[in-house]
DNA sequence: CGCTAGCAATCGCCCATGTAGAGTGTCAAG
DNA sequence: CTTGACACTCTACATGGGCGATTGCTAGCG
């Protein structure tokens, strides 16, 4: 028994042999035998003595063989040990990060789930795995012009274009009726006290007007502004996700069932939703390979996620899904760079929007 | 040779033998041999005998074998006989009807593409197929109010509110810089003129009011008004698939290439929105079978639509996807139904709105 | 003391072979 | 026209042997 047995961690030795096998086993998707090993280790070992390196790594838990007499299969430990301290990231080619960028800040500008939906195709294309994106939170919302219209039995409908183009609307349930005249008024006070404030400061704001002289207004004018985060795409809060066909392709999801299964997974979103939002306690990558996800259907896929800051606020998650045999060294550094990008793209369209560039009079309270 | 082969059409005893072939393929998914009619037939016919119409059968291309001895399945062109001349619709359940005809209409007002969803899932729940319908086109689409506000570089974005309480925006890229001033006057022209009457008479009178004067004021109005239709929904025009993982249960299309064809297909949307379109035409059911529908991805599959009506328009389509190899006596009825329904529910929506039956004002053209 | 060469053993994969079962086509007799 | 009988065909399934890849072990080497 070699020295390594009484650690937890391979020697050093060990440890390249387990980069060495890992990167081969990602590449030809074969179990890699001693043999193949000696030849391609670049350690000038002979086979042998690479099988008794081999047996500490699968005692330790980092390699298994799929049966007796084939080469052996990294574990989700092994990957584990191979992200965390083995890999040597390959950083994105630089114009594949242009394009990227391009991809992002073009023309996007205040649609939250088309720039969601642009950065997930993305990842899946430069991937060739399934890109997820979750829509993001609208953290800065600033009000540009709301308006309402009376609707029949008490109801109110509220149309809010917020930042610099995106138009939200919902639908008050009211105590009584209100006039159109008394709406008009409503919308007028919002319109020339706010414009260009954050809604948040909007609603503290509102709440500390709250004189008892006009509180139906202020319900009403709270009421519309209030929550309007949850509903900022279309399906409430979600993700978008891209190019699941792709995982198709890979042989250790080619059973009909399995991929069953996690289609199902993928269209119920709670169970996707839930492990994305782990993620964002993290500071940056994080992933999830084969059983760490905690859900038995991902028990053959990996799951990278970054998640995407405005300023300093985590307003989303992205990522890729794949199986747990994946080209991380690639896979990292593309969701690393997308959720940058992405984050900055959001960031220049609520700060440097063409709209308070050119219209400072705006802004200013009229 | 029996007579029947002069005819183009099978004799009344073969007929039936095909039936009975047809109903037990759908039902058991195996070939039927001879000796299985001869039992199940009810003709008190022996094997041989049945063996001898099946042989016609097969010259006429209405069955097929998968190889020497095995029994026979129907072709494409059975399938189409059978559902032409002779099956046997079963009429949906009565409580089906009323569970369907309470989530259709069930307080969906307005939204186009919650309703289109959840006739989507009705079907797939239904049918155990895949759901889709289009996504209705508002053919009945009454201004309600309508907005300008001014982007920077020459755009302007326009908000409309249709019918009852249905919000649209859209961006148009205009020649010149607008003020507010200019796009007031604008909106409250259309508003005191139009509100209350459908766009495309919005739209036809504007072309007629083009005197020149303000021309470019027309274009603008115009431009906000026009093709208001395609962007609907959220994804502008689409449509709305559900319990496309169902449609991996079946052994028939439980090759993974074959799926990831038919789901990229989905994914891409185009060819399934030609094909629905083509339904548009016929007045009820249609059915493509296989090879009928001419995409080579749907050579295994059978699409059953109905197009849907508001009024005496078609507004939409829908049906369900599944294998050639499906219940036909209970999904037609199902897509039937459906299509009925759905249309009734849209309709109610649109005439007794709450919106129009208490506030004739807004109607009258102020 | 670690490395290496050699060797027997193990196991999955592939292919050929054999067999059972299901169904067909045909033909002569009823 | 129908039927029973028979030979024929083809698939599915199980069986078994050979092949190749790889391992674990052990004895010997530096």
């Amino acid at each position: 028994m070699g020295t390594e047995l009484t650690s937890d961690l391979p020697s050093e030795r060990a440890r390249h042999v387990l980069r060495i096998l890992v990167e081969h086993y990602i590449r030809e998707g074969q179990p890699v035998g001693s043999r193949t090993l000696s030849l391609t280790a670049g350690l000038d070992l002979s086979p042998a003595t690479i099988r008794n390196v081999m047996a500490d790594l699968e005692d330790l838990g980092f390699i298994a063989a799929p049966h007796t007499s084939a080469g052996r299969i990294p574990t989700a430990k092994g990957y584990r040990f191979f992200v965390d301290t083995l890999v040597r990231l390959q950083p994105m080619a630089e114009p594949d990060v242009i394009r990227l960028q391009g991809q992002l800040e073009d023309r996007f500008r205040g649609d939250a789930k088309a720039i969601a939906s642009a950065a997930s195709s993305a990842l899946s294309a430069l991937t060739s795995l399934a890109g997820v994106v979750t829509i993001p939170r609208q953290q800065k919302a600033t009000l540009r012009h709301i308006e309402f219209l009376p609707l029949s039995g008490r109801r109110v409908l509220a149309i809010l274009v917020v930042n610099d183009a995106e138009v939200q609307n919902r639908i008050l349930d009211m105590d009584r009726d209100y006039t159109e005249e008394e709406l008009r008024r409503a919308a007028n006070y919002l319109n020339e006290q706010f414009t260009g404030r954050d809604l948040s400061e909007v609603r503290t704001r509102l709440r500390a007007n709250l004189d008892g002289t006009r509180e139906y207004m202020n319900r009403l004018m709270l009421d519309s502004i209030a929550g309007h985060a949850p509903k900022a795409g279309t399906e409430s809060a979600g993700y978008v996700l891209s190019g699941e066909t792709k995982l198709m392709n890979f042989q250790e999801l080619s059973d009909v069932e399995k991929i069953r299964q996690l289609f199902e997974a993928f269209g119920e979103q709670r169970e996707i939703l839930t492990l994305l939002d782990r993620s964002v306690a993290a500071q940056g990558v994080q992933i999830f390979i084969g059983e760490e996800s905690g859900y038995r259907i991902l028990d053959d896929c990996t799951i990278v996620t970054a998640p995407y800051t405005v300023g300093d606020q985590i307003v989303g998650v992205l990522g890729v899904i794949g199986p747990t045999r994946m080209a991380y060294e690639r896979v990292i550094p593309i969701v690393q760079v997308t959720a940058r990008l992405l984050g900055a793209a959001l960031n220049s369209d609520l700060n440097v929007g063409p709209d308070f560039g050119l219209r400072p009079d705006l802004n200013s309270g009229s």
